[in-house]
DNA sequence: TAGATTGTTAATCGATTAACAATC
DNA sequence: TAGATTGTTAATCGATTAACAATC
């Protein structure tokens, strides 16, 4: 088929398939089917054919999906066979954590710019990063030519940073801070809220 | 209504209206409507009422809905009226900013042990708690009585460390691991996974 | 070939929305 | 009362699943 027209929830779970098959092919692995990954991702397998169907034809019958040739796939149409530069605002606790982790390069992301507003952070180094000040966000962000930003500042301050990054020609935002933010409706925002996750959970316990 | 079998995603849409109704009271406010929280959230009104209506009737037809009373409601439906002590295993970066997050607190939340392999890292102590070894941890959440824990160690360990959690008696893990992990049925899993949100939203970029 | 698994169709299932009587 | 907003019903919309012809 391969419709340009993706059900937004379809394309949240490719990350999820492209994350088992790049495992996968780390094991060495070359082949697997709709069947393997379902089991391996409580994911139905005919969601999971159906799914990738939106995108084209990756596997052959009677055989199964190629992992490397799959993941190459989804890299692709998940835009992330390159690397985004990514801004990070807020280096706090969580804006260390995220500027220090190692997971981003393979999944198609580097942080290369970090910004806060405490006098005594900006200066710091980390990893080659200087810490700038938040004042100098927008000349940054145009000059790298960056469009993914984190966003890791108190809530109070989050949507006015939010304005600034979308000011600066953002255009997908990956928001921390637990609150909502608006933002023009061709910029892209994800919200990370743990707690809300563990609420989700404490409903069934007890 | 007020049945007790609501799906799923209206529950996970339970910490949402939470959060929304708890800034609201902190504001001051003492009434909202399904249409305002419709506007702050995203969500239409229509959901949001029909959500609510799973749970119970917490409105008055020409006013709206009393913060405070609904807030509490939903606490108590989310089983956060009281907080759930919380095991937290991994204290690498991650570890250390989820430890020195104050932000669990206020949702029903506290973190009272730490749990890492790493010899340097045991006996450290942040915020009155001890980090422990791993091999402890058993004991501690038994001793305790904990139900709850955060995953915040590598992929490679997150499966061994479930594993331990789960016959140790947690019966609700948030795995910041980007890796499926298998529990039982009676056992709540969420994930947390950024490079995930952020392939979610590159691939409307570009 | 025989066996296996895809891609797709049609059926089912579930979630969202629109609309409105009830009523504060 | 008049205006506003809930809770709920019925309709719509969309996602998931089951099944199987196609075919490797």
């Amino acid at each position: 088929m391969a419709s340009n027209e993706a059900p937004d929830i379809v394309v949240g779970r490719l990350p999820i398939y492209l994350r088992a098959l790049t495992f996968m092919a780390e094991e060495g692995r070359e082949i697997t089917s709709s069947q393997e990954l379902s089991e391996k991702l409580g994911i139905s397998s005919a969601q999971i054919r159906k799914d990738l169907s939106h995108f084209g034809e990756f596997g052959k019958q009677g055989t199964g999906y190629e992992i490397a040739y799959l993941r190459d796939q989804l890299k692709r149409i998940l835009h992330v066979e390159h690397t985004w530069p990514v801004a990070l605002a807020g280096y706090g606790d969580l804006g260390h954590a995220l500027a220090n982790y190692g997971g981003f390069a393979a999944k198609g992301f580097e942080i290369v710019a970090l910004f806060d507003t405490a006098p005594h952070k900006i200066g710091q180094e980390l990893a080659g990063k200087q810490v700038r000040d938040l004042a100098e966000l927008p000349t940054v962000v145009r000059e790298k030519n960056i469009k993914v930003a984190i966003v890791a500042v108190p809530s109070a301050e989050a949507q006015g940073v939010a304005n600034m990054l979308v000011e600066s020609g953002i255009k997908a935002i990956l928001n921390y801070a637990p609150i909502n933010i608006s933002v023009p409706a061709d910029v892209q925002v994800q919200y990370i809220d743990p707690a809300a996750h563990l609420q989700h959970m404490t409903y069934y316990l007890e």
